[in-house]
DNA sequence: CGCTGACCCTGACGGC
DNA sequence: TGCCGTCAGGGTCAGC
């Protein structure tokens, strides 16, 4: 579920409620998700304050006095503050109590979230090789333009690829090249640099909009204050197949590339 | 290095 | 009503 605008809704969500505070207790219910969760976290993570609460590509990363929890929300992951003491639901997968009477429940039904305990200096195999924010500067549409040159893949999979740019996933991807008018399959050596200059402004966009939302609610995807994200309603393409294109009425096609799902206009995108 | 497909898991939905 | 195949916002990994 959640792309960038919904890890970082989710961040500002529970950012207030939980730096300063002490973490009191820790409940696993469900040590099986997308790694294991450490045997140790509870003792781990017991009696820490929170520093802050960041962010890296989709990751949320908790600064603790002695190291970083560091959580993904997978697919269908969501983190929220509830009221202590609320009995457990379906899914509702690890608490982390912090003082003052705050509960924050990681639910995940597809289990492909996942939460690391990380001590300052210990290996990060999986922020090593992520590529830029794509909201930093960064990220431009010349960066695009060179790490493009010689790639004969879609240039939807050429975003989406976490160690060229970070945080856009499927929805944005699609959104993007359909304001940018870029098909999804084409080549994305084979794409211009005045090309890159829009999409990776129209990818910007698009993120910054969609945080503005408070993300985009599917089916589940729900903040860390419990609310839904509104930008659903403002999807072009995404989601829309066999639908009329809101810029010219053509029906909405849809093609799998990299085996995900991709809408886009055959008369707005060339 | 770049690209493809398998895989991790549950749930919703459509067709029969 | 139930069973079966397909698909879903994520990402890693093996193999070519």
């Amino acid at each position: 579920m959640p792309e960038l605008p919904e890890v970082e809704t989710t961040r500002r969500g529970i950012e207030p409620h939980c730096v300063d505070r002490r973490i009191e207790a820790v409940v696993v219910r469900q040590p099986a998700l997308r790694w294991p969760v450490p045997g140790d976290l509870a003792a781990q993570l017991h009696g820490q304050r929170v520093e802050a609460v960041e962010r890296r590509a989709k990751y949320l990363l908790l600064q603790l006095g002695d190291g970083t929890l560091m959580i993904h929300l997978g697919m269908s992951g969501s983190l929220r503050v509830v009221e202590p003491g609320l009995a457990p639901m379906t899914h509702d997968h690890i608490d982390i109590e912090l003082e003052g009477g705050i509960c924050l429940r990681f639910n995940d039904p597809r289990r492909f979230g996942s939460f690391h305990y990380l001590l300052p200096g210990a290996p990060t195999p999986l922020l090593d090789h992520l590529g830029p924010e794509p909201l930093s500067e960064a990220f431009d549409g010349a960066y695009l333009y060179r790490r493009s040159r010689g790639r004969r893949g879609a240039v939807k999979n050429f975003i989406m690829d976490g160690k060229v740019v970070v945080g856009v996933g499927n929805i944005y991807a699609s959104e993007a090249l359909f304001l940018s008018g870029i098909r999804p399959g084409r080549a994305a050596g084979r794409i211009s640099a005045a090309r890159y200059d829009a999409l990776a402004n129209n990818v910007k966009r698009v993120l910054t909009s969609a945080i503005e939302q408070g993300g985009t609610t599917l089916r589940d995807f729900v903040g860390g204050d419990g609310k839904p994200g509104y930008f659903a309603q403002k999807l072009l393409v995404y989601g829309r197949a066999g639908e009329p294109c809101r810029r010219c009425g053509a029906t909405l096609r849809e093609v799998r590339l990299g085996q995900r799902s991709s809408v886009y206009c055959i008369e707005c995108q060339r």
